[in-house]
DNA sequence: TCAATAATTTTACAACTGTTCAAGTATTCA
DNA sequence: TGAATACTTGAACAGTTGTAAAATTATTGA
């Protein structure tokens, strides 16, 4: 009956599904391919692998993880994919995180 | 020579640590004990397992691991021990993936 | 159509991690 | 001191997940 502490209530779903998300995050090469996307432009797969010198297999299983997750999403141009953010506010996530990082 | 993509140049360790924040966060049950923490106030481990309904012991390991990462920190006091959040910002990270959860 | 380029998929294995159970530590109070 | 409370620790197994290698699909252009 009395209820003491006023909290977000959040969906069994929903909680599910944010878990999902910071569990598609918790890579350190996730998120260079990320602060590579974050500024909002398109990049094919070989341009990210430029950038984080991992093996192309192991690139692209990261991203159709992330793809599935619904982080990022891409399309096909010809002979290339590009990736491009699909959730905005994981920018927003990664200032906070910066921010805190002062104090760590 | 031709730097043609500015975005933030984090550390390699940075993105470990931040990356480990994230794999901290990576379970609906942690989040669910985080949204009790995310008030300010320290809570003793029965009132959290009150609210999250899982063994003692596995509530104990998940509390742990998130105080190694920094997430949260806890002090005893007489029979109690008592846990709060560590790194404020997560309130924040959480109200950016619950405004984009909206979209979902 | 064949070779080259671009990226993905499949398979397989190693490594990690969650969970449970049983035992252990710390504190209080009778 | 010893029983009860509060929580943690460690070991073990099961299941998941990351990574690598090889094969495959898709597209373009000669």
């Amino acid at each position: 009956m009395a209820t003491t502490i006023p909290n977000r209530q959040i969906s069994p779903e929903k909680l599910v599904k944010i878990s999902e998300i910071f569990s598609g995050l918790a890579y350190p090469v996730r998120i260079q391919i990320l602060e590579l996307l974050e500024d909002g432009k398109d990049y094919p797969v070989n341009e990210i692998l430029a950038k984080v010198q991992i093996e192309a297999s192991l690139l692209s299983h990261h991203l159709s993880k992330m793809k599935n997750i619904g982080i990022i999403d891409s399309y096909r141009e010809g002979r290339f994919i590009y990736y491009r953010l699909a959730l905005k506010e994981i920018t927003k996530v990664f200032d906070c995180i910066y921010s805190c990082e002062l104090k760590l």
